[in-house]
DNA sequence: CCAGAACCGGACCAGCGACTCCGTTTAGAC
DNA sequence: GTCTAAACGGAGTCGCTGGTCCGGTTCTGG
């Protein structure tokens, strides 16, 4: 299925395929997906035909983005999860995922592609993340750590709105963390306070 | 300043701009800001000729259906916001808001527009809004039922998260109950719980 | 150092969507 | 009923953006 790369692709191709994906992330991230092509290939300091023989869509190109994102955040993720609490484990990665999506709203829609379907490039690291927080979920609410009544959809769309509001708040580091003492303090089951 | 209507606006022109109005307004929340303006005249019943003469530009119309919502809001809020308790008062705002919003990200913006500048004819509304929650906040938080901590930007952000959550969660009542009760009772200080 | 394949760049093409223009229709004053 | 200005509709214009093509350039095996 990874029949991407028949070739090892030549030096200079790799290189200018780095760029290309290092200036998306970089352009789509400040400054949301309705960046025309051309503007990202200028980024990378390439052609915009370069652009298109790397990624055959603009569409391909924001998935190439996506998936290295994902992928990043699922490991950063899984290091998070460490944590022997499983409640403590559990905010860790909600700050991290929180944080770490912090951009334009196109990464909103690849967090909300977590919980729905993708095209399947994107399936494996999103599910991965997906099965980490169910088993965060389902350990710290079998421990009484986090309200009971909650289930993974539920705190998927409360990441989404996270970052919404990280993303809305700005960079000041104070107003994020009350922003995210909210949140995690509300996971907690009533009777309980960190 | 509201030299909208010198003359008093022939009956058909009237009916039709309100048509124009709840159209957009519909199309708009149910399938985002980027449906092309030819639908919105098509789901008004009318030609899109007539929808450029009442609103001289795409963003003029969908600044007209804002302000609405956020009027709407407003008075809902306003409305809400008679409850004795402060503390009360605000979360009823709060669902009230992050509930109303509902429809698609052209509302998060306007949301978002609550907290920084915009054409002229949002600033009422969204300021009649923003201070209603500076001074329940600030009530609230003087009786010591809300974290003394949160500042108004805060709260909007959060708010603007919020409606992204509830946008993620669907239709589900239970899903949106339970939302709303983590960010809720997330707001209250360390101390207390409802 | 050379040949030729792989790769590059940007002029070019096509589709789409915001907005305009004008011949036709209609409200409503007399 | 009639007459005029206001309003209508939708075909057409124009700019913008995703995607293609090909002549020129650069890597790499021998």
């Amino acid at each position: 299925m990874s029949g991407t790369q028949d070739r090892p692709l030549r030096a200079d191709a790799a290189r200018n395929r780095a760029k290309l994906l290092d200036a998306a992330t970089e352009v789509f991230t400040t400054r949301g997906v309705g960046v025309p092509t051309e503007e990202i290939a200028r980024a990378a300091g390439v052609g915009v035909g370069t652009l298109f023989r790397h990624f055959p869509t603009k569409e391909a190109l924001l998935e190439a983005v996506m998936v290295r994102r994902l992928e990043i955040i699922a490991t950063g993720a899984a290091r998070a999860a460490a944590d022997s609490e499983p409640a403590e484990a559990l905010f860790a990665c909600f700050r991290l995922i929180a944080e770490q999506s912090v951009g334009k709203t196109a990464f909103a829609e690849a967090l909300a592609a977590a919980g729905v379907d993708v095209h399947t490039s994107l399936r494996a690291p999103s599910t991965a993340i997906r099965d980490l927080l169910a088993d965060l979920l389902h350990r710290a609410q079998h421990a009484g750590t986090v309200r009971p009544e909650l289930t993974l959809p539920e705190l998927l769309a409360l990441l989404v709105g996270a970052n919404a509001a990280l993303e809305h708040a700005g960079p000041t580091p104070t107003a994020r963390d009350h922003i995210l003492t909210v949140l995690l303090t509300g996971l907690r089951p009533p009777e309980q306070r960190a």
